[in-house]
RNA sequence: GCGCUUGUAGCUCAGUGGAUAGAGUAUUGGCCUCCGAAGCCAAGGGUCGCUGGUUCGAUUCCAGCCAAGCGCGCCA
């Protein structure tokens, strides 16, 4: 409707244009004008035009007015400004959202850009190493709002987390889940200050001695033998430790290991669940090893000859590529690095036949896109299918003082802490509220005391007060499908239609651009709109006709505030 | 040092090659005998980090500088 709406007008200016100046081929802009009194469209095309005309811009805009065809939709054209022509709808063309929102009712904002197109969305993918902290409920509120945008926008989304439990930290998991079984038995082996030190390990560890009791007991010398002190390395202290307790437990520890990650797995994914984010895969970094993808993945690189050893070690020549340096994938013992089976990882989801891969990370990890762009390209494959989108870490403050969120130190806020402070809702809200490459400043003290500030209860109030004046109506709601529209002339309402028609725009812009936060900036927007007109108007007016023209006005706000919270995971309450 | 990101109102943040740069919050003053005051209306508050360049027009694009965050491992 308003696409059609859209395409006449760029029609009627292409032929104004053909007139004024034939064979001048130039992108038209059609943009809505921030002002009202600039019309409802604006387009800049006479300002374009005055330099290849050698005209003064003004002048141009009139002779474009002059030569504009007539049109049943629009009331006036003006020449305002530097040379800018405004187009002044009339009212029938100022209602057409409205009906357009009313026709498609949940499905208003649907779009075809996505032309049904496979694309898998990656994210959260956090070390099974403890709870998720607030850092990751960005990367899992953005990923979701994302995912649900891009499939409202016609892609075929496939939502994967990325488990690692193939790495060393997994190891430094089980092993610090068996010194604190070890501690609970009141073995004397101090528990080092670079192992996992949430309580939630002491939990899993009384767990381990409730199921099996003292089976997994070894001598504190027995465990420590042959073990580096602390000082100068105490990464080789650990690593020493984890050497030991392979040795001592031999299966066990695999058990312990497969206990560990099981348990954290499955906390991670009901905190998601309850936080309303939601994964078709959840995809092993080990299956890549189990399945010798790994090594076939570095064969194939040493095929095609971008590897090279050196210092014992296999390095993938990235610098080929546009990387800074290259990077070692097996190390000197034989080990492939968390690099190798990432390269594994996606030439993986290539093979799935995906048109498009987007990788959530963590700002962090920026240093780490060419070189798997890199190694992508070297593997014959098309880099312009992947595309990494960076979410900026979340700084946490607490009374004004800026906290870790370090995993293995344990100082850390939980999602799940703060899910249960403010809500899923204000939650989901307030880390969509940014655009992911901006700093968030995350203000536990405002968070969480003052959460009725949250802008979510704007929009969810106008959800509730249309809801409310709907059923104080008392009708059929499916009557107001027919109502006559014609009868709405106030200007605050031909707004609120504007603002309907921009919610498709949006659309196609945030799944465009990756930014469902505009998705949230417009329905505060929308909110804002809706909130004004209801001070100043009445709905239930006594005059049936407009009292039904309107309840079909607040049916259509309702619907699309409705839809756009849910694309943000965000409940759209009928009372609070 | 090199790379990526950021710099907009007191604070937290949107936004744009175009017309008078916006919102929330904070401050001040109004609005409920009337559909929900978690709301509305209004006022004050700005060198869009600085300097150049491109352009009819730059807060927006480009370069340099300043400042902040992050990254630069045979960690994951």
């Amino acid at each position: 409707m308003i696409a059609d709406l859209k395409t006449h007008l760029l029609d009627l200016l292409r032929r104004a244009l053909a007139g004024v100046a034939p064979g001048q081929q130039l992108a038209i802009t059609l943009e809505r004008p921030k002002q009202a009194s600039h019309g409802d469209f604006a387009t800049n095309l006479a300002l374009q035009l005055a330099k290849p005309l050698r005209m003064n811009p003004r002048e141009v805009a009139q002779r474009l007015v002059s030569e504009l065809p007539p049109s049943p939709w629009v009331a006036k054209a003006e020449v305002a400004g530097a040379g800018f022509i405004n187009l002044f709808l009339n009212n029938a063309a100022r209602l057409q959202p409205l009906g357009a929102v009313l026709e498609r009712g949940e499905h208003y904002g649907r779009s075809r850009l996505g032309a049904g197109k496979k694309i898998q969305v990656e994210f959260v993918s956090a070390n099974p190493t403890g709870p998720l902290h607030v850092g990751h409920g960005r990367g899992a509120a953005y990923g979701a709002s994302l995912s649900c945008v891009l499939a409202f926008a016609g892609f075929d989304v496939h939502r994967e987390y990325y488990v690692n439990d193939a790495g060393r930290q997994m190891d430094i998991l089980a092993l610090s889940t068996w010194l604190r079984y070890l501690e609970l038995h009141e073995v004397a082996v101090p528990f080092p200050p670079n192992a996992y030190q949430g309580a939630y390990v002491t939990e899993m560890a009384h767990q381990i001695r409730v199921a099996h009791g003292p089976r997994y007991l070894h001598e504190a010398e027995v465990v420590l033998a042959g073990v580096p002190g602390l000082e100068p390395d105490k990464e080789a202290h650990l690593d020493g430790l984890i050497t030991n307790a392979k040795e001592l437990l031999g299966d066990d520890f695999a058990y312990i290991h497969a206990h560990v990650l099981s348990e954290q797995l499955a906390d991670c994914r009901d905190d998601l669940s309850e936080f309303g984010v939601h994964f078709e895969h959840w995809f092993s970094e080990r299956s890549l090893y189990d399945t010798g993808l790994v090594e076939r993945t570095v064969a194939q690189l040493e095929k095609h000859g971008h590897i090279y050893t050196q210092d014992g070690a296999k390095w993938f020549r990235s610098t080929s590529f546009g990387d800074e340096k290259d990077r070692v994938v097996q190390r000197e013992n034989g080990l492939y690095t968390y690099f190798a089976s990432d390269i594994a990882y996606h030439l993986n989801k290539f093979e799935r036949g995906f048109d498009r891969v987007i990788d959530i990370w963590g700002a962090d990890h920026h240093g780490y896109i060419p070189r798997v762009k890199g190694a992508i390209q070297a593997l014959g494959l098309d880099t312009a299918k992947l595309e990494v989108a960076l979410v900026q870490f979340a700084v946490l403050y607490r009374s004004g003082q800026k906290t870790s969120m370090s995993t293995r130190s344990g100082e850390f806020v939980t999602l799940r802490e703060l899910r249960h402070e403010v809500g899923n809702d204000a939650a989901r809200f307030f880390y969509v509220l940014r655009k992911s490459d901006q700093h968030l400043d995350f203000d536990l003290d405002l968070a969480k005391s003052q959460s009725n500030e949250n802008p979510v209860y704007y929009i969810q109030y106008a959800h509730a007060r249309l809801c409310s004046v709907l059923a104080q109506w008392n009708g059929e709601e499916d009557d107001l499908l027919a109502a006559e529209l014609s009868v709405l002339t106030g200007e605050r309402e031909l707004a609120l239609c504007a603002r309907l028609a921009e919610f498709p725009e949006v659309i196609e812009g945030a799944a465009r651009d990756y930014a469902p936060h505009t998705v949230a900036f417009y329905l505060k927007d929308l909110a804002a709109d809706f909130h004004s007109y209801y001070n100043a108007e009445r709905i239930l007016v006594e005059d049936p006709d407009l009292r039904l023209a309107r309840l079909a006005l607040a049916l259509a706000v309702r619907q699309v505030i409705q839809t756009g919270l849910r694309l943000l995971g965000v409940s759209a309450p009928h009372s609070m």
